[in-house]
Order: C-alpha cells, then sequence, then structure tokens
DNA sequence: CAATTCCCAAGCTCGTAGGTAGGGATTAAG
DNA sequence: CTTAATCCCTACCTACGAGCTTGGGAATTG
C-alpha cells in the first residue's frame, strides 16, 4: 500500500464526511469508526490533524460530529496526505553526493511528480463518485 | 526518497558496473564502497541479490569482481527495484472490504502502474547517459 | 601457499508506524 | 444544573523491519 494507515484511514473517513457534504448533517468519529472497523481513539487523533490542516470543522457535544470546511470537489488526496504525511525531518544531511546518486535523486523527483499529479487530480468528489459507481455495478448483479 | 536504502545501493553500484559494460572489465565491490562511501559488506548482500536475480554475474578470487550479465540497455530500473525490494508479504488478509477502503485500493493500483511506467521505461543506459550529461554540463562552466 | 576476492548466514540496534490510554473542555437535553 | 455525549490534548507503549555488522568459508591467481 503506497499510503500509510494513518493517510487510509484518514481518507476513508473523509469519503464518509464528504458524501454528507450536501445535508450539511455532520459525522462522528465512533460512527466512521465502528462501520470501517479502525481503533476509535486513533482515528481521532486523524480527524484531529485534518481539522488543524482546515480540511474539516468540528462540533462538539452530544450530537457533534465533523463535517467539511469546503465542497468535495476541492478537497484533492494531495491536500490530505499533505496533512496526515507529518513532515520526517528528510535527514538532508549526509548526502552523498556523486553524480550516480544525483542521478538517482533526479529520478525520485520525477517519480515524486507523477504521483502528486495523479493524487492533485483526485478529489473526495472524484473517491465519491467511484464509490457509487462500484456500488452501482455490484447492484447490477441482481437484476 | 522513493527507494530504500538497499534498492539505491543496487542502482549506484550497478550503474558504475554498467558504464564499464563495453570493455567487458569486471568491476570490485570495495571500488564501487569506496567510492560511493557505502559500506562494503552491506553492498556486498546487494551485489549478491542482484546475481542471484540474473542480473550480475560474478568473477571470484584475485582480480575478480561483477560484471552485467545483459547489456545495460536490457536492463530496467523496475527489474533492480524488483529483484532488491524483497518480496515482504502483503499481509493479504485482514482486509476491510468496505467500498471507501476499496476505492482507495483502486486509487493505488492507478499510483502502482504509474510508477512502474517510468521504472520500466528507465534502463541501466539511459541512467549512464543522464549521468554523462550532468557532468558535461558541470564541465561547461569551466568554459 | 598466501593473498585476494566473492559467498553464505546470523545477529544487532534504533527509529518509527501503529496503536493505547488518561483525563479535560464543550454542549445538548431533560 | 446535572448528566451524558461528544470532541480535545497529550503522553506513552510496543513490535518490527530497515540498515548495518560480523564471523567465517570457498574459489582463484601469482
Amino acid at each position: 500500500m503506497a499510503f500509510s494507515a494513518k493517510t487510509e484511514y484518514g481518507l476513508v473517513a473523509l469519503i464518509e464526511i464528504a458524501a454528507k457534504y450536501g445535508t450539511g448533517g455532520v459525522t462522528q468519529v465512533a460512527e466512521i469508526a465502528a462501520r470501517q472497523t479502525i481503533p476509535d481513539r486513533y482515528l481521532e487523533q486523524m480527524l484531529t490533524s485534518l481539522r488543524r490542516g482546515g480540511i474539516l470543522q468540528s462540533i462538539r457535544g452530544p450530537k457533534g460530529g465533523y463535517r467539511l470546511a469546503t465542497p468535495p470537489a476541492a478537497i484533492s488526496v494531495a491536500d490530505v496526505v499533505a496533512c496526515l504525511e507529518g513532515s520526517t525531518q528528510e535527514t538532508s544531511e549526509g548526502r552523498r553526493e556523486t553524480p550516480e546518486f544525483a542521478v538517482l535523486h533526479d529520478l525520485d523527483q520525477r517519480l515524486e511528480v507523477a504521483r502528486q499529479s495523479l493524487l492533485q487530480s483526485t478529489t473526495l468528489e472524484t473517491l465519491i463518485a467511484q464509490r457509487d459507481n462500484k456500488t452501482r455495478d455490484s447492484a447490477m448483479y441482481f437484476i
């Protein structure tokens, strides 16, 4: 899996929350955690990060929960990844500076660009659409 | 870095070894390790994997060393990665089967395809050419 | 036979991903 | 105005694997 558990859980939760965006309703951690079989206290931390990152808004107290801060189409997977993949100090020192390492570093950059390009062009709206296509497709078996 | 140390070291070594392909000469672990500042006994292990994977041939004894088993243009970075990224059992069990996870799995597949596509289209020949371009470019500063 | 190289396999260590846990602040409902 | 539900903050724990070390052996050459 190219995503860490953190990112994966965060995205799964966001898909659920985003699906309710039209209605204005909120979604609770416990709900999502139960449906997706994710430890709830752990998922809480992801959603907290997403709130701090401006992707989610939270409402406290009974009947509280989370909702998106912006429309699903405005939130890309790249945004979510950036928010959850905690900036792990890229020990920039100690780099070996031979031309061979440099060439690999370039290749690495190109890989990263390709990845980011896909992640930026995929939004929560996209993901919801894909999810709904899937369930519709599987429903067709029953016709 | 999208590559593990293993892969990175292996590729660096292969670039050096591949550069001698025309001459038919061999390259020794100690040489590469010294030039690239890689622990030699560690690098040994990567080259052993590459030999077992059919990418390298080895000659033992004094004046021994490694050479490519095939021309540089026939060895893609994808081959090298496949050889060195030891198949870490993708615990396929325990997968959560909600549609949300499924959608992310699809996205993951697309990321992997994009990555493989780049890695397959990059060969040792490509990397050598890029390295040589680099050194030529930096040489121009002295004109 | 002695030096040089590759070969094989085990073991060590430290960071981190992934998860747990304790207690606090806010708010709705009765 | 109390109780329960929810989010909030912070610290801690732990298994595991990436990255590296080590100890020997087997082939080859001069």
